[in-house]
DNA sequence: GCGATAATCTCGCTCAGCGAGATATTAACC
DNA sequence: GGTTAATATCTCGCTGAGCGAGATTATCGC
């Protein structure tokens, strides 16, 4: 658990890797007049779209730990920039449905395209089990990170 | 590049990994009444610190991206909680000089250990080799990304 | 010394997000 | 079936992070 534990240098890496998405998702949002939860808050719409779930304002404030104001004002400002639409759920009319605009799946390739491009790149020198090495590591990682954070 | 190539899923996986560490981070920060800038800022101090360079007000806004005017509220706000100092660098009179706290670097690992511990534990189940095949590639990804911002 | 440059700080402002509570809709229970 | 509880969202007023502009203090080149 010391600083010289062969395992610390992939923590730091990983760390590493977390900061450097980050800036990357803050220097977009910026360049694009959005907030970085405005980011935040189109990559949960567009995985529950992917998902096929259905997504509500207060699923999305649970996403991003926001309360009920704060949700409200973001999607305020989502529909106000066209990236996404409000209607309510004919079924339970308590409730409204949040539906990202086309604009905003552009606006997603636009800040994903170029560095998936470089990651697929980056993949080609590896071999397809080296790959599978990869992806059982950080699911692995994507579980413990989720085990601590519940302790 | 569609979401049927066998690389996409390394990209989600990156993706949701980060995503992981985001909320870690900020529910570390809204239990100790931190901000997530003051946490990000914690990290960057202890980098610093680690790699023996002086970290100043300026230096820590731009690694940030904040102003000088929100690096000094910032630099207040970590002065008030105690988890860092300034000094005026006796050499340059203009220069500020910031320095951690034991108490930041506590919460530092009261943060970063039980993660770190995971983490470990995961690494327990694979071989050297395979532990350096996900070190080459998660090198090549942070490079990648850097790429891509700067494009 | 004197102007130019650099590092930090002050002031006033905008706006994201919070707490409290209002409103509207549905579910539960006798 | 009507009253009460629970659920989903929104409104209002406020706090505080971060910005732009500019003041302040220190250093450097001439």
């Amino acid at each position: 658990m010391d600083d010289r534990s062969p395992v610390m240098g992939l923590v730091h890496l990983l760390r590493a890797v977390t900061v450097e998405f980050d800036v990357l998702g803050a220097e977009f949002a910026a360049r694009h007049g959005l907030h970085p939860t405005d980011v935040r808050a189109l990559i949960h719409l567009l995985d529950a779209e992917r998902a096929g779930l259905r997504a509500t304002p207060g699923w999305l404030g649970e996403q991003l730990r926001l309360n009920s104001a704060g949700t409200t004002s973001l999607v305020d400002r989502l529909e106000r920039l066209g990236l996404a639409s409000r209607s309510r759920d004919t079924a339970d009319r308590r409730r409204v449905l949040l539906k990202v605009e086309e604009k905003a799946a552009e606006l997603g390739w636009a800040f994903f395209g170029p560095v998936i491009g470089e990651v697929v790149a980056v993949a080609e020198d590896f071999g397809a089990g080296e790959l599978e090495t990869v992806r059982r590591f950080l699911t692995a990682v994507l579980g413990s990170v989720g085990r601590a954070r519940s302790s």
